[in-house]
DNA sequence: CGTAGAGTTCATTAAAAATTGAACGGTCCA
DNA sequence: TGGACCGTTCAATTTTTAATGAACTCTACG
């Protein structure tokens, strides 16, 4: 007997329920912010990990490539939604999930949703010169109109924002 | 000569420049709330066209198929972004954009926030009977003081999201 | 009833996005 | 100098998502 078996012996590094709920969590949880599923993983395991981990934890214990985890942790950077602390192993980089939801959404609204509106910001200015191209009277006061409106919600997402970060932080 | 010839003859329906434009924005800007771009670029065609248009209009001016179109319209319905109008064919039924932000963005929030919030109160529910389970003292303190992290992050989110609608509803 | 056209549904197909893994660059230490 | 190891990059692959189009329902009208 116990030629090869493995018996009930869980993986070593499998994650413990709650782990695995929290990591579920946050899978789900960033696609409506439409991020990839492993990127919420990533944070996830952070987020309910009491001590830092580094890279080759987070591939092992999320079975998820090297080259996932690696592109999942540089986008967290960016966001200012990680940090780097240091750990057991001087060679190695540890992480630590910031929980603070400020950081996140604040780091998210910086390097996704900015961009967006200053490329938006430019397109309506192009816009603006074809609707002045507009021979048709009525027609070109229609579109003024339209662009106009547009150029209105393009402030109010400017308001908004900013908003958003104040409530959040306290 | 003019053996099956087209010299210059642009398509009868094609869109005109400013309407492309437009078109292309709202295609693009969807993306951000992770919405199909057939969604955005019917939108934007409401949006920018001073007539309603049927079904079949937008068929062959976006160039996209009949079930998409229809399933497009069906999801705009559902957020109250467009509105079901009167036009010269009794038979079809004509749509016009709904051009309030407020709209928009409510209709967004209560068909597709709300819902994850709901589902996400739940799992931490369950999270929490997870972690009273936890055996060892000093990590069911730490679990503890994650799941009342995430339960204060979703108090936040409740608070914002009325606060962003009262914002836009200028 | 029977047919013609508007609109929906959903299995199939096509397109887009995320994930993998092998190759590579850099660093530390013997 | 070399090789062990950490981390990154990116072309290839897999997975997921959106779009298509044929078959269908429903209604109106003769």
């Amino acid at each position: 007997m116990c030629l090869g078996g493995f018996v009930s012996e869980a993986k070593p590094n499998a994650l413990v329920e709650i782990e695995r709920q929290v990591v579920s969590l946050f899978a789900d949880g960033v696609r409506v912010a439409g991020l990839p599923r492993s990127i919420g993983e990533i944070y996830g395991l952070l987020f309910v990990s009491a001590e830092p981990l580094a890279m080759d934890d987070l591939v092992v214990r999320l079975n998820i490539s090297k080259g996932s985890v690696s592109q999942g942790l540089k986008f967290l950077r960016t966001l200012g939604a990680i940090r780097e602390v240091e750990g057991p192993d001087v060679r190695r980089t540890y992480y630590e999930g910031d929980i603070e939801l400020k950081k996140l959404v604040g780091g998210f609204i910086r390097e996704q949703m900015r961009p967006h509106m200053e490329s938006g910001k430019d397109r309506l200015k192009a816009l603006e010169a074809e609707v002045a191209k507009e021979e048709d009277e009525s027609k070109q006061a229609f579109y003024d109109e339209r662009v106009k409106k547009l150029e209105r919600w393009l402030k109010q997402a400017k308001l908004v924002l900013p908003l958003i970060q104040r409530v959040l932080g306290e």
